[in-house]
DNA sequence: CTGGAACCGTACCGTACGGTACGCCTCTGC
DNA sequence: GCAGAGGCGTACCGTACGGTACGGTTCCAG
């Protein structure tokens, strides 16, 4: 019932890290078909190390997604002087970040494995990249949503609500056509758009929750 | 490069059909651990029939996505008399037909599936989902949008993003979270407060695009 | 009745891969 | 120098599964 997500940073060695950034590169070149053998040829090191230290394949993708997972990082907003301009400046912000992350081959590949897991009954995965993922960007963004209402400059009834608003108008269709290998959808071809898009999204969000619904 | 989907009805004949329906079945029980030996045990044939008429297991898997994507129906929306009423009932109708479908289990079975596979450099499952959900959806949500700026009753200067929109503001972080396996979202969580997400969007499309905003 | 096509059930093969065992090297503390 | 720990490389085992082969049964055409 409870996650359990580690709190502790679980202090992988350097040596370990190396091995961890070795199978992130082998699942983002190869998929989940992730072999012990490659992982173990591509960090030099043999597999009775990799049993030993991660305990079997599960344990070795659990650290290489949590790891990975964890560098994700939200950014921090001031709340201490919010007025419309810097409520502005956050949100695209969160929005930039938002589909920066989400668009990259490291995350598609994170979220694709973690998928393919949750098909099998198994949950652990999915439930880091959720933590590290929406429920980041949720607990992150829910305060300021808050605080902005509390300063008059947002109104709405449910902050989940509201949050879940920004989500939809940010990731929009992006993120699932990315899953699905969408060809018509490189990533340098959303990237190059991610400005105006940030945009509109912002523009969206304040016109639907912005106290001055009618400026 | 061409999607190359196939429009004809393939017309399977009704073992078949039965054939296709013990591997959904298996595909929803147990994931993408989709065994030859296991579908055909299920559904009473040998496994040299499976070769024969799917070729290999892709082909089998790639068959059932087809047969059971291809079932998802979106409605029918009557474009000739269009006025606000008729077009909030539409906009409703779509919203509920999309996360109805897309909570279900052999959605997101199908999209797991898919979403696996395209994680292997094999992008035509993605293809087919993708086609036969959010580009269904596009191509029957479009023609409403632009009858309805048409008849003045929605203002938008690009109908991609009226649509992208209007899904993301439907769709929000749901379907990521059951892909996941959000433990915290059970289906029959969200299915119970469908009618109000549903209202909700709507409400919150025609805020953003109706002609009448200050309503 | 007979030949053959379609298909079921099962046995079988080859391989890929998770996991283990073991020999050898290197580095460190005493 | 020496013992032991940690780790590399490789060989090995067991099993699961994709794919094939084959004998037996049913059904139909002529």
């Amino acid at each position: 019932m409870a996650l359990a997500i580690k709190v502790s940073e679980e202090t992988f060695t350097p040596r370990q890290q190396a091995v961890l950034t070795a199978a992130l590169d082998l699942l983002v070149e190869n998929g989940d078909g992730l072999t012990m053998t490659a992982v173990a040829r591509r960090a030099s090191c043999s597999k009775e190390t990799l049993y030993k230290w991660f305990g079997d394949r599960d344990g070795l993708l659990t650290a290489t997604v949590q790891w990975q997972a964890a560098k994700v990082r939200m950014p921090y907003v001031d709340r201490s002087h919010l007025n419309t301009k810097a409520l502005r400046a956050s949100l695209e912000q969160f929005a930039r970040d938002l589909l920066t992350t989400l668009i990259g081959e490291v995350s598609i590949t994170l979220n694709r494995t973690a998928i393919t897991h949750a098909a099998q009954e198994k949950d652990s995965l999915g439930n880091i990249v959720l933590e590290n993922g929406p429920m980041a960007v949720r607990r992150r963004l829910k305060p300021i949503l808050e605080a902005a209402r509390d300063a008059r400059l947002l109104r709405f009834s449910s902050s989940e609500e509201a949050y879940r608003t920004f989500f939809g108008l940010v990731v929009r269709d992006v993120q699932i056509r990315l899953l699905l290998g969408d060809n018509g959808l490189t990533q340098s071809n959303v990237e190059s758009n991610i400005e105006a898009d940030v945009k509109i999204a912002t523009d969206q969000f304040l016109a639907l929750y912005g106290a001055k619904a009618n400026t």
